[in-house]
RNA sequence: GCCGAGGUAGCUCAGUUGGCAGAGCAUUCCCAUGGUAAGGGAAAGGUCGCGGGUUCGAUUCCCGCCCUCGGCUCCA
């Protein structure tokens, strides 16, 4: 979308929130509405509604009301107001009186904008005949939403809509809603049997079924693939730790709240790991090491475990038992450059393998803030420079985000995007000069001295769940083979095929496939619908002519036609299509 | 945690203005032995999220709790 495109969107959906904001006050006369901006695809208007309730119930009424005032808006009139005029006209308006303060503090201009019959404080930027282009909008829903976004602040009533330049953009984002609930990983997770929770055991903590298990098997054994061969190395630590490892790490201060508390019957106080850095600190600790041995690279796969808000909880993206593919890289300084484009070639390798687009952000530390951040300047530039040196020769653009770095250290982080258009940060590499010098970490070198180190946390997938949730989405479960569970279906025509549809079975688990056998007592369209449903990659239908003929019929997820081929081509090309790891089933 | 909407059979959902609880799919059994997206029939299946209260009687009304979903970042 051009700039310009992206900029009518805005005026067109800020108007729309104005309109809003004037059909709920005409609707309740006591409330006050506070902002209304445009957003990714629509627009929201926050308002203090006092003692008045309303919920998506509501909306069809306001929707008329906003199309019964619609016809008088004919133009956007601005003026300009002295801060002493906007108090007067916004005086029974507490959230405008304090935008007007303080965007006059701030040395903006006030602006007030009025379409005919309402006077709105308001920044610039509209349609120019409102009451022809706001014709094509729909109010989606109702949420609560803090004043300034802060859970101290009054919670106000938040209605979001979207807004269109014509109905058929409208109907088109319409119908992408509905294909994206379709895709829910919530919903699909269900269908396919691959995780499920239990009140007994508790929200925010999934359970992985037999078919779930598999994926994250594979998934985990994919990035290890890729590290092992980067000279990383596997390690394992328990789930538990003393208190003490945290007060050094620094963690506690910083995490106290966010960890499951533990007390031994010795009275020791313990937590569940919240994250798995400084135990692999106390296994890189155990013993000196030689400039010769470094860098060491320890990776494990492994939960950790947060206590988050019960309102927080959503699915498999946010769970209170996360599984972390995490690893961590104990270097010198002059070895960052070569370790964090490894790590890169691993998420690149990655991430191309699931067809995603993915963007890369540099994220630095803010010169102008020096106390947020830990570590000598030097350090800090030296280690920004090679990064950014780094994606240079990597021919990549990165988006630098100032500010944006962790207080231990610059790092790189990979957004990928999800079927709704969310953006998610998935693998991260990260530089850390502070665990090293609060544990102490370091290796004797050349000189004989010890010489302090930099230790790097790489993710890949960073959370299983997560990553799983938004592949899901992105595949609408239509896995890679690779990948399926299940990957191919074999269906005996009738009951006098089961010894062939067992032979072919047999020959395809033999060869390391995932394959099952429908053999009950239903007809064929019925199992073909099955295995269809559950988004099987390959559909094998055997009867008298396959038997005879040992060949198999073969309907690949999807597609209508089907394909006869000898049972050993369809078993070695099955193999080649898995090891090239394609992204959708086919015979070629 | 906060705002709003929900929780009814294994799943997706309907329903009861307070009076024996409903469908489709799935399950089990019977018939049919199938050629590529639902063959036919029968049976079984419920503490109507949990705990209190009101009532002759509560799945329904009231109170408390648990869980799920949409939000709580986009600034006039």
């Amino acid at each position: 979308m051009s700039q310009t495109n992206q900029e009518y969107l805005d005026h067109l959906r800020h108007s729309a929130a104005h309109l809003l904001a004037k059909a709920v006050l005409e609707l309740w006369p006591g409330s006050h509405n506070a902002i209304g901006p445009s957003i990714d695809n629509g627009f929201y208007q926050d308002f203090d509604m006092g003692e008045v309730k309303i919920s998506e119930a509501d909306l069809p009424q306001i929707e008329a009301k906003m199309r019964q005032l619609l016809p008088q808006w004919q133009k956007f009139t601005f003026k300009e107001v002295s801060l002493q005029a906007a108090k007067k006209l916004f005086r029974h308006n507490p959230y405008k009186l304090a935008m007007a303060e303080e965007f006059a503090k701030g040395g903006k201009k006030l602006m007030t904008n009025d379409p005919g019959n309402f006077l709105d404080l308001c920044k610039m930027g509209h349609v120019a005949n409102p009451a022809e282009e706001l014709k094509h909008f729909k109010l989606l829903s109702v949420a609560g939403a803090y004043w300034r976004g802060d859970e101290k602040n009054k919670m106000l009533t938040r209605i979001y809509g979207t807004a269109w330049p014509s109905q058929k953009e409208l109907e088109r984002y319409l119908w992408q809603l509905e294909e994206a609930k379709k895709r829910d990983h919530k919903v699909l997770g269900k269908k396919l049997d691959l995780f499920c929770f239990s009140n007994l055991v508790g929200p925010g903590l999934p359970l992985w079924t037999p078919k779930g298990t598999i994926l994250r098997n594979l998934l985990d054994d994919f990035v290890w693939e890729l590290r092992k061969v980067r000279g990383y190395e596997k390690v394992e630590i328990p789930h538990l730790t003393k208190k003490d490892l945290y007060v050094k790490s620094g963690h506690w201060d910083k995490f106290k709240n966010e960890l499951f508390h533990i007390k031994s019957q010795e009275g020791y106080e313990s937590a569940l790991k919240p994250m798995n850095c400084p135990h692999h600190t106390q296994i890189f600790a155990r013993r000196p090491f030689s400039y010769r041995e470094m860098p060491q690279r320890y990776a494990t796969t492994t939960m950790v475990y947060r206590d988050e808000q019960s309102g927080e909880l959503s699915g498999l993206t946010r769970v209170e038992s996360i599984t972390q593919d995490d690893s961590h890289v104990f270097c010198r300084e002059n070895q960052i450059k070569a370790e964090a484009n490894s790590a890169w070639d691993i998420a690149d390798a990655f991430y191309k393998a699931f067809g995603f687009k993915v963007q890369v952000r540099l994220s630095l530390h803010d010169p102008n803030n020096p106390k947020a951040y830990l570590g000598e300047p030097h350090t800090w530039h030296k280690a920004e420079s090679s990064l950014r040196e780094l994606a240079h020769e990597r021919g990549v653009k990165v988006k630098e985000a100032v500010g944006e770095a962790a207080f231990y250290g610059p790092k790189i982080d990979f957004m990928a995007s999800d079927s709704l258009g969310r953006q998610w940060q998935v693998a991260t590499i990260q530089l850390d000069f502070n665990m090293p010098e609060r544990f102490n970490l370091n290796c004797v070198n050349e000189k004989g001295r010890k010489e302090s180190i930099v230790m790097m946390h790489i993710a890949i997938m960073g959370s299983i769940e997560r990553f799983l949730a938004i592949i899901i989405e992105h595949f609408g479960g239509a896995f890679p083979t690779w990948l399926s569970p299940v990957q191919a279906k074999v269906l005996p025509i009738s009951q006098n095929h089961h010894t062939y549809a067992n032979k072919v079975a047999s020959k395809l688990k033999a060869s390391g496939l995932r394959v099952e056998i429908d053999d009950t007592n239903q007809s064929l369209p019925k199992r073909v619908k099955l295995s269809q449903e559950q988004k099987i990659p390959y559909v094998v239908v055997v009867g008298d002519r396959e038997a005879k003929e040992n060949t198999v019929s073969v309907r690949l997820r999807g597609k209508k036609d089907q394909t006869t081929l000898s049972l050993s081509d369809f078993t070695q090309k099955l193999s080649t299509q898995i090891a090239s790891k394609a992204l959708s089933p086919s015979l070629t």
